[in-house]
This record gives C-alpha cells, structure tokens and sequence, in this order.
RNA sequence: UGGGGUAUAGCCAAACGGUAAGGCAACGGACUCUGACUCCGUCAUCUCUUGGUUCAAAUCCAGGUACCCCAGCCA
C-alpha cells in the first residue's frame, strides 16, 4: 500500500505550530465549509485534505460545516453526495456534522444586537439602488437614505421581514459600517435578504437568511474554530469576518486564514462550467470519468490514496499556482504500482499463428500478478497456436530503435516462448490482418537454452480463450493546458479524443467478473478498473486510469 | 485609478539575517521477460527589478514592474 509521507512545511503549520507552543490554543479545530450546491471536485479534495490534514497531523479535530444559507441553490441530494465524496477521500468527522443553519436563531438575535447597538438598518433601496449608492473602486459609495432610522423602526421591521411580511427583495438587513471605505465590502453589507423559499435542511422556518459574511465567522466562532481557512479570494472579506466578531458577543476568537485554490491544467473547475458540460450532454454526467469531479476521478478508478497523496505532493501557498495534470497522473501511477494485480489484455488485436505449435495443442503457463511483490500469487494462462498481439507490437518496416515484432525478428510473448515472425496476411488494402511465426520450442517460460538474449518481450492472449469486452480510453477532456483562460470559449479546446470506446479487447479470462474496485495493470499498458456503472459479467466494460509511463513514444 | 494580495528552476515548493531543502518534469547511465517499476548521477553562484542597510540579504528598507482578488440581496 502506499506509505503516505508527512506533507512538508507550509504556512499554515508554522501558524498553528506556534500557536501550540504559545498556547494560543490547545487544540486546534478546522472546518471544511462546502456550500451544499454543487458536487465536490479535486479542488475541494485540496481543501479537505488541508483542514481534516492539520487536524489530524496535530492532534485536532475537523468539522463537516454545511454553508447553507442560500436555499435558492442549495439542495439535498448535494448534502447526501458531499458527505459521500469526504468520506470516499477517507476523513471522518465523527460527530462533528454541523449546518450554518442550525445557527440561524442564533444568527438572528445576533442581528437583532446590532440594531439595538445601532449597528444594522432595514434597507428599502433596491438591489439596483443599492448598488448605486455603493461607489465604485476609486469613489466612495452615497449613504442610503434609510441608514438612520430609529432602533425602535429597525426593530420592528426586521422582525416583520422575519415573520414573512414583505416579498423577496423588497428590504434587506445591512451593517452599518463605512459607506467610503476603500474595501468595498465594508460599505454596509447586506446581511440579511427575504428569501421565501424552503431549505433543504430546516425546511420552511425561515423567510429571512443571513448572508455568507454574516453566517461563517459567527458559525467558526459557535464551534470553537481555531483556524478557518479559505481560499484567497475571501481576503477582503476578513476585516468584515473580524469586524462581526469585534461587535457581537460571540463565545470564541477564530481566525481566518487564506491559501491559494487549485488550479489544474487541461480541465476545468469552475461550478458553473462543469454544470454546463453536464447539462449540455458533453460529458455523460457528473460522474463522468473525464470530469475532475470526486465522482468522476472515483468512477474512473482514481483512489482516495492517490488524490491524498496529489494534495500533499503539491503543497499549500498564497500565491496562484498551476499544477500540472501530469502530477495528479503520476499518483494514481505511484499507487497502482505497488497495488494492482498485473494481467494481459490486448486492446487493439491482431491476430497472430505460430504454425510450428500443435494445433489443438493448449499449454498452461504461470504467470506472476505483481513481478516485485510475490505474496500476490500469480495464475495460469493458456497459451495455444493461435493468438492475439497488440496491433501496435508489429512494425512491417520497423522504425529505428524498434523492437517489438517485426518480419525475422524475434520477440518474447512475455511468461511463454520466444518466437520469430516468418510472414503476413494482408487484406485489399494493404494493411496486416495475420502475422505468422514459428516458435522456439526449447525457450519454453521465455529464456533461450542457449542464452542468447531477446530484447523484445509482449503481451498477448489466446485467441480461443480471450473475452472480447468493451474498454474505454480517457484522454484529457482539453487539448490546451488553460482552457479557462480569459476572451476564448473553453469549449473550442474540448479533446475530440478524450474518450475512445473500443469494442473488440481481447482480454484473459481472469479479468472477468471480478471486484469492481480492483484496479489491475495491463501490462505494458496502463491501469484499469471495470467501469462500476456499466460493467456486468456479461458484458464486462473496463476504464482506462491512465496510462503506462512510455518513453519510447515520447521521442 | 482606491484597497488587499503574490512574485524562488519548465511546474509546485522550503527557507524566518549566516551563504538557495524536497517533489514532479527533463537529461545521462545501470537494471529489466512490462520501452513500466527500481537504482545511480546531473539539473538556481542565485530568489521579478533597481538601489540602500549589514561582516553577511531570497529574507530588512526605499522605489519600480508584472499578475491575482474586491463594486451579488452568491459562497
């Protein structure tokens, strides 16, 4: 199994490493705060792993924080499916299963203190007019006539918002703060809106529901968080999450500390941009194995170790990064090495006849399933006259440095025999559909009596005992490293090639009806795992991880 | 243009005034019945830039440059 090593220094642990020292705190608490409205992706596993890491590595605890203050987008299903992801990824919350909404009594008496304190008003402006009033960068925003009604007013109205009285939009609750600071969102935040809509966690209680800034400070300070961090973009927000703290009577002092969000090259990331691969039929769903979902790298037979080991590779900064996909690839890589059972499976056949071997002649020949871990045993497979090789391992007219198959050569057809291609069949146009050879009795398992050396070795299976099974290849969904980059529709870098469905692989027959979660080697080719959606014993379907490492092909 | 951030190798990233870790990639070699794996070796006289302070600067100071974030009743 793969040993996962110590993710090394970073900010953040020098941070909550002087915390333990000075007693800043005893115990740490982090929080992983997903917004129930969308599906969790490897750049929320980046997240995960740094907030469920920290507090495991010193001896905290993390907390699963549904942020859902906004039933308009929010729904069920992704609560359901977000617990699944942090789980599948192998971070348990124990008992630590909390919702910003179980905080909104809480959050509204809150809200009712700031109004005595004169500290919050009841709007009437519109979202138009209040964006009016808000200035711009360079201007400071206009004060809004309704900034100074009476304790007594506010009060009274905010309560009639609560108890329903007026319809989405017509009022909303702000802070008031400073209508001409330079950070914008310290001009009189909106912190309550009118929102009739049920929510997927505390049904119809609410007409009212308090905004992200209004919630998450107070929800960090509720739990005892010691160290909420987020992602870089939420900065200028944290003199608005401290300015909440400073003026309400809240039970605990968290911080907020901000890192930079994972970027990946040749895919995309945004919500709204999976959302419209989906909706649009460009991928099969979220769980489409070319998807940077949690769903998707699952299905496509990532593992939860790889993905974890992915989030310590890349480290943790402050400044945007791009991380390039080949390293996400080299983990799965790294992983499967040690774990996945070896076995041959000819994706692209071409049939080849040994016509010096027996004809109804079957020999059975043992085969390792891992060539440096012996204690994975190995199996038989059946080797007869006829066969099938990889399209790919025979060359007519060889190229320089090729040493595959090739007309009076010899090659090993790797566990069984050495053999030499004597000739071809060729259809009308030209093209090799029969390669015949003659085999080398005397190198049975593979070595010549006499020593000599082969350089070649392939894979191969035996026509008469091959299952014919459908595989899927995946290829990166892009072409370009940056299709989100600005001006271009990202959709114009969509890979043509991202999935190729082959129909007739020629698989042996342990393959079949195995564990879906087995992730096997195709020797010389890559990593594999029936696609656990598709995939039956009768019509057995396998997804491509990823490949083999070939530096052969790469020159 | 106001405010807030960030710049260390192709990509990440450490360093906390004491003489540029590590990973990935790349390159060279060894091994090999998987062109995989593994193993060895190479890979920043230099930290965006210009000055300054200091015995000593990626680290401190001053000025410049580039990029990112903020004008949702989203999070």
């Amino acid at each position: 199994m793969t040993t996962e090593t110590t993710a090394p220094s970073n900010f953040l642990r020098t941070i909550i490493e002087d915390d333990l020292k000075s007693a800043a705190c005893k115990t740490i608490v982090t929080r992983f705060p997903p917004e129930p409205n969308g599906y969790l992706h490897i750049g929320h596993a980046k997240s995960i792993c740094l907030n469920f890491g920290l507090a495991r590595d010193y001896g905290g605890r993390c907390h699963l924080r549904f942020d859902d203050t906004n039933p308009a987008k929010e729904e069920l299903e992704y609560i359901e499916s977000i617990k699944e992801s942090v789980r599948w990824l192998g971070f348990d919350w124990g008992e630590h299963l909390y919702y910003a909404s179980d905080y909104f009594e809480q959050l509204y008496q809150w809200a009712e203190h700031l109004i005595q304190q004169g500290k919050a008003y009841v709007e009437d402006l519109s979202a138009e007019e209040i964006r009016g009033h808000r200035g711009t960068l360079t201007e400071p925003g206009k004060e809004s006539p309704w900034r100074n009604r009476s304790v007594e007013e506010n009060l009274a109205l905010f309560r009639s918002m609560k108890a329903g009285e007026f319809p989405d939009g017509a009022k909303v609750l702000r802070a008031k703060i400073d209508m001409a600071s330079p950070n914008l969102n310290l001009r009189d935040p909106v912190l309550y809106r009118i929102i009739h809509a049920p929510h997927p966690h505390v049904g119809d209680a609410w007409k009212i529901y308090p905004m992200y800034d209004f919630a998450h400070g107070q929800s960090d300070a509720i739990e005892g968080i010691t160290h909420s961090i987020c992602t870089l973009e939420f900065e200028s927000h944290k003199p608005l999450y401290n300015w909440f703290l400073d003026n309400l009577p809240v039970p605990a002092r968290p911080r907020q500390f901000e890192f930079a969000r994972l970027n990946l090259t040749y895919t995309v990331m945004s919500k709204r941009k999976l959302h419209e691969l989906v909706t649009q039929n460009i991928v099969s769903g979220w769980d489409d194995p070319r998807l940077p979902t949690l769903m998707g790298l699952a299905r496509r037979g990532y593992t939860p170790e790889s993905i974890r080991a992915f989030c310590d590779r890349i480290g943790v900064g402050r400044s945007d990064s791009w991380i390039d996909m080949s390293i996400l690839e080299e983990c799965v890589r790294d992983d499967l090495n040690e774990r996945a059972p070896r076995a041959l499976a000819v994706l692209r056949p071409l049939r080849v006849v040994i016509d010096n071997y027996p004809e109804q002649q079957v020999e059975q020949f043992e085969a390792a399933n891992h060539p440096q871990n012996p204690e994975m045993g190995s199996r038989k497979v059946s080797f007869s006259r006829e066969l099938y090789i990889e399209q790919d391992d025979f060359m007519e007219m060889p190229s320089k440095g090729f040493f595959r198959m090739t007309p009076g050569a010899e090659v090993r057809l790797r566990y069984t025999y050495i053999v030499r291609c004597t000739g071809v069949v060729k259809d009308d146009n030209g093209s090799v559909i029969e390669v015949h050879c003659q085999y080398d009795p005397d190198s049975r398992g593979g070595s010549a009596a006499d020593g000599r050396k082969i350089k070649g070795t392939i894979h191969w299976v035996s026509a008469g005992h091959a299952v014919e099974t459908e595989v899927r290849l995946f290829d990166r969904l892009f072409n370009d490293p940056n299709p989100d980059r600005g001006g271009a529709d990202y959709k114009q870098f969509l890979n043509p090639l991202s999935m190729e469905t082959l129909r007739n692989c020629k698989l042996e027959p342990s393959l079949i009806g195995s564990d879906h979660e087995i992730r096997y080697q195709f020797e010389r080719q890559g990593y594999f795992r029936p696609d656990p959606k598709d995939s039956t014993p009768s019509n057995p379907v396998f997804n491509r991880i990823v490949t083999l490492k070939d530096n052969w092909s790469k020159k």
